[in-house]
DNA sequence: GCAGAAGTTTGCTCCAGAGCAACATCCGGT
DNA sequence: ACCGGATGTTGCTCTGGAGCAAACTTCTGC
């Protein structure tokens, strides 16, 4: 029964679903029930690969709800994070840009609600619909520049202001307020974070544990609220 | 008379100059003549910016000859190489991933030619140039991949293995046989390759005095030629 | 041919942060 | 309620490579 990623063909999926999407926004009912009844939903539990680097890329994916990381896996084992990305994107368009495996990894943070479709669709979609392809790229040019910062953090910062940088960027991407401070919605551990810093988990921990006694966060097991964002501001800009 | 960026509309630009460029390789004489014709052509001496950062991409670019460097400027001034790209590529295409300034400074790396075109004529290739939008977009997933890959080094490698790779790099990008080995093809010195690796001029100036007493590499000033790249290989696997 | 600039080499010191180890804490399953 | 496996904390050591300083070499312009 608890079948790992569950797959669930919705008796009928709504199209409230999609139309305040960007890729989406501008079509109509019509157009979106076709995008709809094309679709497969699937549900994931968290931690577990919607699609893996250097497989074919033979479906794409639009992420409904909950949270991905976007992983690369070294040659020793090691997992780099390169993006997270939150609810309401498109992932796994490897098409749109030429290739036809996929670059990297896509793991859920949490649990997850993906529609996907088969990547020959890719074409009819960018041809029929109109503002899908722009907002498409607008999707891949935000990622360039979010990996070119990534380059230059990894380049030229210590590693209490990548983590200070990461900290501010997930809580923006995916913030929800809480009392006494803004929290990340998604379970991540220390160890998450180093694989997003490039640091250890050990760094990690002692950054956060410094942080806590000046009052800057607030750390549970999983769970990290940020209490004082301009302070991780100033950290961040070293 | 020596104008900086010099600027020259040439007589006439020769079609064969884009006939067998991805972007335009499968257009007829004419359509490659119509876009000669609205193209301008400029000659760049090494070191100066194509455009820079943040600034509204009003044109988009054809490197004919020469290679240019993709750096970001940090807050406190030091450079990180993103990118070299070699003549033959589409470079300043904003426009094609959503964006309407530039996201990366563009420095000549040698003396370079060329073409640009304003970028309200982007939309227009598009529709009419069959292929080009394809090919663009390969470029592009090309790009992403070689960030990600520069992503995972740095978090994942060792200084001396970093500098190896972008050695590898350089020279499969722009090697040139010499006796002896494979030159790169371009003046590059021990701070740009620092640049390019995220580490200081000190440091690779080390690596390259241990390697050349090894016999894996022969540099002079601007100069470097790698005798032995298999060796390289395996110092760049760790 | 000379002066100054640009690029390179090398020695020395120092420290951020990795690596290791040991322990503490929490959580889910039976 | 208990056990075992994740997860988190903290102390200690050690080292890669940054930072600084100084000298050397090669170019460029006058």
């Amino acid at each position: 029964m608890n079948d790992h990623p569950t797959r669930k063909t919705l008796p009928r999926l709504d199209e409230s679903l999609l139309t305040h999407l960007p890729p989406f926004s501008r079509l109509e009912k019509r157009q979106i029930r076709t995008i709809l009844d094309q679709a497969t939903s699937r549900r994931y539990e968290a931690g577990v690969a919607v699609f893996r680097e250097g497989h074919p890329a033979d479906r794409f994916y639009m992420l409904l709800d909950g949270y991905v990381r976007v992983v690369r896996i070294t040659a020793t084992g090691e997992q780099v994070t390169a993006l997270h990305i939150p609810a309401g994107q498109l992932l796994g368009i490897a098409r749109a840009i030429g290739r036809d495996t996929y670059p990297a990894t896509a793991m859920t943070a949490t649990e997850s609600i993906v529609l996907s479709w088969p990547t020959r669709l890719w074409d009819t979609f960018v041809a029929e619909y109109d503002g899908f392809a722009t907002e498409t790229y607008k999707t891949v040019g935000h990622r360039v520049g979010e990996m070119n910062t990534r380059i230059v953090e990894l380049a030229t910062q210590q590693v209490e202001q990548r983590v200070a940088n990461a900290l501010l960027r997930l809580i923006n991407q995916t913030g929800r307020k809480v009392e006494g401070g803004i929290e990340i919605d998604f379970p991540i551990t220390r160890h998450d974070l180093s694989e997003l810093t490039a640091t250890t988990l050990h760094t990690v921990s002692r950054l956060l544990s410094g942080w806590e006694k000046r009052g800057l966060v607030l750390s549970k097991r999983k769970r990290i609220t940020v209490c004082d964002p301009h302070a991780l501001v100033v950290l961040g800009q070293g």
